[in-house]
DNA sequence: AAGCTTTGTGTCAATTTAACACAAAGAATT
DNA sequence: AATTCTTTGTGTTAAATTGACACAAAGCTT
């Protein structure tokens, strides 16, 4: 009986907290990565929002009625690269009421790796605006906490690239084992041995052996690899498969 | 000149966007995870909002208009815990459009570790309702998506518990060894090897022997450590401190 | 043909991990 | 008081992994 009263009393209590609670706008912003002749860079805006006139800013847009934040983020990317499928992964969310000028938004951050040359078959400009690739080690002042969640999305890059094949998203479908070697010494920013890197990679057994090679170079050519993603799902169904680097 | 008009137009879009474009409701809900004689735990409460009435929950609240979302998980923990200075990190976002029935709710879930003797000492209600643990093996069934939630929740601890000493916020003051690896066992589901996990344990240099045993124990007495926060604070400080276990 | 640049490859030492068995401490029992 | 019981505490060896390191081969350029 004790339990019935209290039930009720539970439920209006929330929904008068629904109904009446402060609500809040939601955001969610794009970390593009891509990485382009040893150089991992980050697709930006132009801010135009005062006091950050002049300043850059991460990709992002309001949540809609009834989308998730998952569904939001893909259709940001597609809006801004026309590309599909592309890798997402979740960062954090961004809540400091003072975060953003025009009110409270509250805002939650994923990350994207995509291939900077399928990107140039489509340009999309947003708001009008030319989305620029910058430099990663070049950004810095960026609008709103943007440079807070693009530190802690590259944080997020470093881990989960040591652990899942996802930088293959970010290079071309075939691609030499120097320029995955250069790969991970860039976004790692590490240095590591050519002879044991590939001794580890190759024992992994998940690159094709393309039986090609480079052309146009001038000096010996090297073998053409592509990443077995059939066989690398297969591992991951059938036990841990670790893909540290 | 245009990317002035351009400029206006934007902030205008935007603004009319944060007035008028849909808010929502964001709460915060957290899975506290308690640690006693070899069972990991979950505080749960009685859920009474149908559909789900007689099913548990995870407890949380609706964020306020000042607060960021950590602080709200602080808030929910301090309610109900009487503990503060927790050990908390954020879980993900969960925002599909329908998983709330009383309209639309975005959360964001948190975890975190109390020690189930100190919260003894100070056992609050919550909704006037008192809080259980739960072994985390017997939960399922969970309210809304909270099982989604716990399972995503358990799987960060388990991976941020072989990175970061956190697990020692679970455990008494003073534990012995065996204490220790039963800890890891319960947690990442494994058996170590006695010998094996003391030396690697010894060789963090983190223990501190406190020269003490064990009494009212009907076997050899087992010698009492605790851990030392301090010298690992400067040790993480000072350079990469790997934590693996 | 000689030279240049970059690729491709194997071995060995050092380190780390995994497996494993028996003596010691204290309480309980006889 | 001696024996038994349970659990703690400890060291060695083999296997696997990692890190360091140098030279020949391929193709283009001159």
């Amino acid at each position: 009986m004790k339990m019935t009263t209290s039930n009720t009393a539970n439920i209006n209590t929330r929904l008068s907290h629904l109904q009446e609670e402060t609500k809040f706008s939601i955001s969610v912003d794009c970390v593009i990565f891509g990485y382009d002749t040893s150089k991992l860079k980050v697709l930006l805006i132009d801010c135009n929002m005062p006091p950050y006139v002049g300043q850059k800013s991460l990709i992002g847009e309001l949540l809609e009625a009834r989308e998730t934040t998952t569904q939001a983020a893909k259709r940001i990317l597609k809006n801004c690269t026309s590309l599909k499928d592309l890798y997402l992964e979740e960062v954090s969310v961004y809540s400091h009421p003072d975060r953003h000028p025009l009110g409270r938004v509250v805002t939650l951050a994923y990350y994207s790796l995509i291939s900077i040359t399928e990107y140039e078959k489509h340009i999309e400009d947003v708001e009008n605006k030319r989305p620029e690739w910058i430099e990663l080690e070049q950004i810095k002042d960026l609008a709103f906490d943007h440079q807070k969640i693009l530190r802690d999305a590259y944080n997020r890059l470093q881990r989960t690239v040591r652990e899942k094949p996802i930088g293959f998203s970010m290079l071309p479908k075939k691609f030499t084992l120097i320029q995955l070697q250069n790969f991970y010494e860039t976004v790692l920013n590490i240095e590591l041995d050519r002879r044991n890197f590939r001794r580890k990679l190759m024992a992994l057994g998940l690159l094709i052996d393309l039986k090609e090679v480079q052309n146009n170079v001038s000096h010996r050519p090297a073998k053409l690899y592509s990443f077995d993603f059939e066989k690398y799902k297969q591992k991951q169904n059938i036990g841990t498969l670790n893909f540290e680097i």
